[in-house]
DNA sequence: CCAATGACTAATC
DNA sequence: CGATTAGCCATTG
């Protein structure tokens, strides 16, 4: 995770949800409601998503790899297109606009 | 402070 | 399947 002029950028709500993308393993996925849940937030799912929107790290810090969790790839800051390339980049079956969540859903582990 | 705004979701038609 | 709707919430102007 980096820094600007050495402060990290973005509320503490944002930093939590970049923090959490940060640990999706490559080849897998997780959906924008899973994080709202894993910090905590269950109910502010849709704050999840536009706080996503403004990850200034990509893709370097994942967020390519967040998902709708009806399957469909969603949005992403530089184009769905440029989503679905790295997605199936990173090995993950992507149908039209959907993604193969078999085996792939990564589940956010709820922070202490 | 208040209203508008989203990389959302589930239900309904 | 697609379209619409209501609910939700942190952030922004």
């Amino acid at each position: 995770m980096t820094m600007k002029r050495g402060v990290m950028q973005g509320t503490a709500f944002q930093k939590e949800v970049w923090r959490m993308i940060a640990d999706i393993p490559r080849g897998r996925i997780t959906t924008y409601a899973s994080i709202a849940a894993a910090i905590g937030r269950p109910r502010a799912l849709r704050a999840v998503g536009t706080a996503v929107g403004k990850n200034p790290y990509a893709p370097r810090v994942p967020c390519h790899r967040v998902v709708r969790a009806d399957g469909s790839v969603g949005s992403y800051a530089y184009g769905v297109k440029r989503k679905k390339e790295l997605l199936r980049s990173e090995g993950v079956l992507v149908d039209g606009d959907t993604v193969q969540f078999f085996n792939l859903l990564f589940l956010s582990a709820p922070r202490a």
